[in-house]
DNA sequence: TATGAATGAGAGTTCATTCAT
DNA sequence: AATGAATGAACTCTCATTCAT
């Protein structure tokens, strides 16, 4: 289910092996990620994949059951990592302002990475268009709720509707990024940073008018 | 180029047949919209478009020259009708904050179908993928940027930034909407409600700020 | 079975619209002929045969019961032709030599149409693969094994062993044009010449050491 | 651009697989080899080519890239086993009378074979039929032009004229050879040997009357 | 006689996936 | 862990042919 390898600090036997069964996943999985942005789901080939990571099909197969698989690895990944960065970037600032900010500048940046937003976009449709697989996805979806991008904001910035701002503000900058590759002379970069500011903004004015602490939590 | 069957001057004796092949043609078109909407371009098979239509792909073929060729009629046709729809809707309307209000609405309305949206989105990611198709591609684009959505409506707002703001506005819209369908819990109707009013009244502010009449042109 | 429409010489009813037939029946055929000597039976579509003369597939269907049928069709009128013509070039000259020459001539030049030759070819390899459709495929190698080209010439030098002359010259003929097409500087006319004479000669020194008459019959 | 699979350099470890493949690529080579001359070219159902060589379309495709592929493939394939062969057969032979004779018998031989035969014109007619792959094509003309069946015997009869006496004798017998199989009983094999003993001796004859010496070269 | 809509079978081709090695 | 051969299902698209008009 899981995609076949994970956490694998080499638990068992001999290191060296491991290693490079640990680069080649990653290497499938960072090729899996240019391959889906530049092809969508649908289109993109295990072949290309392997080939874009310098293996073939087999050694695909080797490290995940699906093509699907890899595309929810790739997405899970992704969390983790943003999770991470967010607290980096974030976590340390003291005032409410300097957050803000720091959040703007680096959500503005996320969004205006084209494969990030082709990724999420083509994630969140097939997601959309495949109710079936609750198993797996599920449990993405759960993730989803739970560890969603700015969830780590919400500890920083209570008064935000956490989850709710989230979607909403991730959702207009890769909708607004969209449309931006779309018809780049229509809508550039001013665009994004307008639109972060004003949601965010928005969303401060009515903490504040409910009267609420904006001090971080302990953490 | 077009989508085949064009000339409507009824040529010469039977009118019936002719008839008929609009109507499929149509009820094509319509299925295409659902399936397209449903599975995505790249999934989406000619048989079930055509099988959605109650016709053969045979039929299929005989009206549209390839499964792109369907596609982009859908994107044209809904051009249109946005923009006969527009007009009818907001041109009627004397004052400002009335033809915003109005607009809101209409935007909101059109944004929450699950169908309009994923078919949106669909066309666009598509369109980012594939720069080759310049050919048909550029006639779509241009259309877009002179014909799109929101072009009445600078008619009668000339203060925005018509095509940008457009742009920014459905598409912020439409990745919310996408959010909203992958997390139907976590964002709802008030966030597009908000989030419209927000982007417009900005505008408007901007408007005012630069000291521009708000007056309707003539039409 | 036999092509629709073959020997209506206004028999019953209105002229003209009966000629007008003719002449799609005609235009039709020459259109065949064109087109599947082009892109040989298999590719070429009965669109195109239509198209090539101006008219719809239905007209087709009207005059020709199948793709099969035309290609029968033109074989068979081409006999015609051939015999025709022999009879008009050949028939009124007095001495074996002469007839030898403009034999040679007449040969040479039709052996060197590039549309005859592929015609002729297609059509012997159609036959010698489809030895199932022996009903019309009967008719017509009868045909040929009596009409066939050079038959006429068999009455006029009755020493040539006929049949088996004309199939190993026209045959030749057909091969070595073929392979002109193919590799056009490798092979020319004077090949062509030089070969026909060959064998014709060859057949007369045979004929004289039989020491048979030359003398043309009545006729 | 060549058929698949060319690397004989048993890569590392398994040889058995690599073995594998070159018989399965032989069979298929094989088996195209009796459909095309079955079936034609257009005729020609991939599906079936891969059923007599008891493999699927897949295996096909994993060693062709394409119908055309396999079809150049085998006429390459027809073209160096010839070569070889004549080496074989003639080389070695000491006085020019001998060559002919055996030359005459090769050629004969070939030339009988209703495969061959098929083959030869199908592939002819399906150049002259697509100049627009010229880049094949081009390739093959050339391996035409210089390696063409006969080229070996010019190297020991130097006072042919290969190329055109090459093109004139195969194409002429393989158009005997065609209406040999379209009308059994019209032509047969005694025309052929007459056939090809007329041209070879008409070109020895025009040689020794040009003077030339028929010594063989080194070789 | 001729049109135009529609059918339906079948073709070439791609590709996720499996399996023996 | 990885390869390479092979499968088989699915898909897009073409086209001979039929049928109502």
């Amino acid at each position: 289910m899981d995609s076949k390898l994970l956490k694998t600090k080499s638990p068992e036997g001999a290191r060296p092996p491991q290693e490079r069964a640990v680069k080649t996943h990653n290497d499938l999985l960072q090729a899996a990620r240019t391959i889906f942005a530049r092809d969508g789901f649908e289109l993109a080939s295990v072949e290309d994949i392997a080939k874009a990571a310098g293996k073939t099909r087999g050694a695909f197969y080797a490290h995940f059951t699906n093509k699907e698989d890899v595309f929810f690895a790739i997405y899970e990944r992704d969390m983790e990592e943003k999770k991470v960065e967010l607290s980096t970037v974030i976590g340390h600032l003291p005032t409410l302002e300097e957050r803000v900010t720091a959040l703007c500048q680096y959500i503005s940046k996320r969004a205006t990475s084209r494969e990030a937003t082709l990724l999420q976009i083509e994630f969140k449709a097939y997601a959309v268009r495949h109710p079936r697989q609750r198993k797996r996805l599920a449990a993405l979806h759960a993730a989803m709720a739970q560890n969603f991008v700015l969830k780590e904001i919400t500890e920083f910035v209570p008064t935000m509707e956490g989850r709710a701002c989230s979607l909403a503000l991730t959702g207009a900058l890769e909708g607004m990024m969209l449309n931006h590759m779309f018809d780049p002379e229509g809508i550039g970069q001013e665009q994004f940073a307008r639109m972060t500011e004003l949601i965010l903004m928005d969303e401060l004015r009515r903490a504040q008018a409910a009267g609420l602490t904006t001090a971080p939590k302990s953490s």
